[in-house]
RNA sequence: GGCCAGGUAGCUCAGUUGGUACGAGCGUCCGACUGAAAAUCGGAAGGUCGGCGGUUCGAUUCCGCCCCUGGCCA
């Protein structure tokens, strides 16, 4: 073993690249990475922002252990349902994650379609802070007075992030009061070009959207068929309602709404399907714009090999 | 065969008392995205208003015939 590898930065060319695999929902992203981890000698890093929830296993298809083949994955089931999520926090584990992978020689496979987790890790990104009472403080703002008037004050204090935020997105209005009343420094609002934190390939898994689109239709159809119903019911012990993060989840949420009373279960399952089709087009509008992702073919034949040598080709 | 309802955007439907369809939701396409990102939000493209003929300066809106769909009655 080189013992000079302890002493290794990050970006360090004596290290393993970090391997990314990514893309939309459903494409075969997971599979992928099991085979790429046992042809590589890799251990997967997870960078899906449901899968770090415990218990959440059915519904953010979650490989089993058995599926996992004896490929060690880190940051599955580390928070509760209850714990609000968190970009900084899930970037501090991940580093850490694969930092240690790297360090006993081994590559780290980020596998996951959140992509602002990805960046996160891959990148250099640094998340300002945050502050519970302030946060809490303009969402029941937001929620009295209106996006269009927090927008104003948004204005007001900062004309740029002001310009760079529509006035109907509260969500993103209060996060940038948030962060120029703590910093009082203006609000970064526009995604800086990337700069790599770590020596990384991106694999992107990608198919014709038709397929992909059956593909989903049968995965929530397993899904059900699998218990999920169930699963939800049991979380919702747990205190999944509570979760600000988790009990928006797809299929988590349709499902908490039949349990309301709100939906049918067919609606739930329905709109299930519908809402993960939109979100792959979301994922699809994210890592589309980044031009160093090299984009496979999920429904390939040779779509493990094709990984190999795109890994390959980037490291040569 | 008769009666009734209906045929308007890819889908489900509004609407026009005759004067260039303010159409809506969903879908599709595109975009934004720095501590909830499986979230939050924005934009665009789509219509010979079933067909043919008539009345009219002008018809998706009126008249006639025809075609299609659903229901009821024989």
């Amino acid at each position: 073993m080189d013992t000079s590898r302890e002493h290794a930065a990050p970006g360090d060319h004596r290290l393993p690249p970090v391997v990314a695999v990514v893309g939309p929902t459903a494409a075969g992203k997971s599979a992928l990475s099991v085979a790429l981890a046992h042809a590589l000698g890799g251990e997967v890093v997870n960078a899906d922002s449901m899968q770090l929830y415990q218990g959440m296993d059915i519904g953010t298809a979650k490989l089993t252990p058995e599926e996992r083949q004896g490929v060690p994955h880190h940051l599955l089931d580390i928070w509760p349902v209850t714990m609000p999520a968190s970009v900084a926090e899930y970037q501090r584990l991940a580093r850490a994650a694969v930092d240690d992978i790297r360090a006993r020689g081994r590559v780290p496979l980020l596998v996951g379609g959140s992509g602002l987790y990805v960046r996160a890790v891959l990148d250099q990104f640094d998340f300002p802070g945050t502050d519970p009472k302030l946060r809490a403080r303009l969402e029941e703002e937001l929620a009295r007075v209106g996006p269009e008037a927090l927008h104003a004050r948004l204005r007001a204090v900062d004309p740029a992030a002001a310009a760079k935020i529509l006035p109907t997105n509260g969500r993103r209005i209060v996060r940038a009061l948030e962060v120029i009343e703590l910093t009082g420094r203006p609000f970064v609002a526009t995604l800086p070009a990337p700069r790599p934190y770590y020596d990384a390939v991106q694999i992107g898994v990608d198919m014709a959207t038709d397929l992909l689109d059956e593909r989903v239709a049968v995965r929530v159809d397993r899904m059900w068929q699998a218990g999920f119903v169930d699963e939800v019911r049991e979380l919702v012990g747990r205190g999944l309602r509570d979760g600000r993060t988790a009990s928006r989840a797809l299929g988590y949420q349709q499902v908490l709404r039949f349990l309301d009373g709100e939906w049918t279960e067919e609606q739930a399952y329905r709109e299930t399907i519908r809402a993960t089709r939109r979100f792959v087009r979301r994922q699809r509008s994210w890592f589309r714009r980044d031009p160093r992702i090299v984009w496979l073919d999920g429904a390939a034949d040779d779509l493990v090999a094709a990984a190999l040598r795109a890994i390959e080709t980037a490291r040569g």
